[in-house]
DNA sequence: GATTGATCTGAACAAATGTTCAGTTAATAT
DNA sequence: ATATTAACTGAACATTTGTTCAGATCAATC
């Protein structure tokens, strides 16, 4: 036996990379071994060295790919001017793209380390990218006197971290639908940046 | 060569324990091998089964013990009655605890799912107490009308988010001090509950 | 229907893994 | 001083690891 019948490097190579993301996620890229990811698939280790060169470049595929698809999509948003609908605006956006997408959200946190340095750095840019959308949105609410902040920057980092929480909770077949969920993290987050209530 | 000079039980059991906290941090548990920890404490891998059964019961020591000492700091404080003070007092401790052990609260988060199946409900069933704590203690201050929260148990979730996320980027020597930290934060989460502002 | 090129197999490789254990050493007790 | 034992070494083990590659097989093209 060889080639499969049907089998397509535009089907495979989507295939592997979906595995390894699921497989990378639920036991952590080192504890992840090329055969598991090969058995996932249906297909030989060797066969996934015609879509990586190695097992590196798949997580960092899967983490600079995740990356891209974020800012890009920030970037076509359209964002109200008002700080305060802005926020709004920021924090839906926010939770749904990362709630739809919680293996990549997991490992974009946790396998940072186990890239090589030259990987690590573009990583680590991208995201400072994206802190600096918050902190800009931050900061322009607090020149405008809707927020009301001991420290933008630190308000920026707790911000991300409270949005990203429900990540590792959130259920879309759980008691809270998306919607509510939003709803009441927009109200939590007006609350923690000092949006007076009848705003 | 064998027993080295000065070697002692009480000296090595807790080297050996030191070493694999900071390199399941650094690297993560599956990529960590009894070489490197034994290299690190300045011993041969064999010594190592003197002091832990395998390398599963190294991380669960340190995941339990972890739990333990949390749980059991908290039980001997002594929180104020009036809800307000007791999540300021809340605040203070869970930041302050958690500083201090950034490596321990990593891999408290992500090496969960390198526990086996019987550490790993151990581990689960002493964060559900913690989680209740910080519930309970939400719960009272809506009931008196000290705290405006959508849900207690959303919100109870998001607060352990919002002071967990410090331990990512707080640095001793920042430009921030412990203390200045909890007061920023304490305000942070007064907001974010609805407390009102002249309270 | 033969040729070609992309796709995959299956076996192999050296290196590294967790763990065991007989033997060696140093600290302690007699 | 001698015996005893706890603490450690060093080598060995069976597996498993990422990666390579010659050859087999299928799909598309002419």
């Amino acid at each position: 036996m060889a080639r499969k019948t049907g089998s397509h490097s535009e089907i495979t190579g989507p295939k592997i990379k979906q595995a390894a993301l699921v497989l990378f996620a639920r036991h952590g890229f080192a504890a992840v071994t090329m055969r598991q990811i090969a058995a996932n698939v249906g297909v030989q280790a060797g066969a996934i060295y015609n879509y990586t060169p190695d097992k590196q470049n798949l997580l960092f595929d899967l983490l600079h790919g995740h990356m891209v698809d974020l800012l890009s999509k920030w970037a076509v948003e359209l964002v109200p001017k008002n700080p305060i609908a802005a926020l709004d605006h920021f924090v839906a956006f926010h939770l749904d793209f990362h709630i739809k997408r919680p293996e990549l959200v997991f490992i974009s946190y946790m396998e940072l380390r186990n890239l090589s340095e030259a990987n690590f750095k573009v990583i680590v840019e991208q995201r400072r990218i994206y802190e600096k959308i918050i902190y800009n949105l931050i900061l322009s609410g607090v020149v405008s006197g809707d927020f009301l902040v001991p420290d933008p920057k630190i308000t920026s980092l707790a911000l991300i971290a409270l949005l990203t929480g429900p990540v590792d909770w959130f259920r879309e077949d759980g008691r809270l639908t998306s919607d509510e969920l939003t709803r009441q993290y927009c109200i939590l987050t007006r609350q923690a940046l000092g949006v007076s209530a009848q705003a």
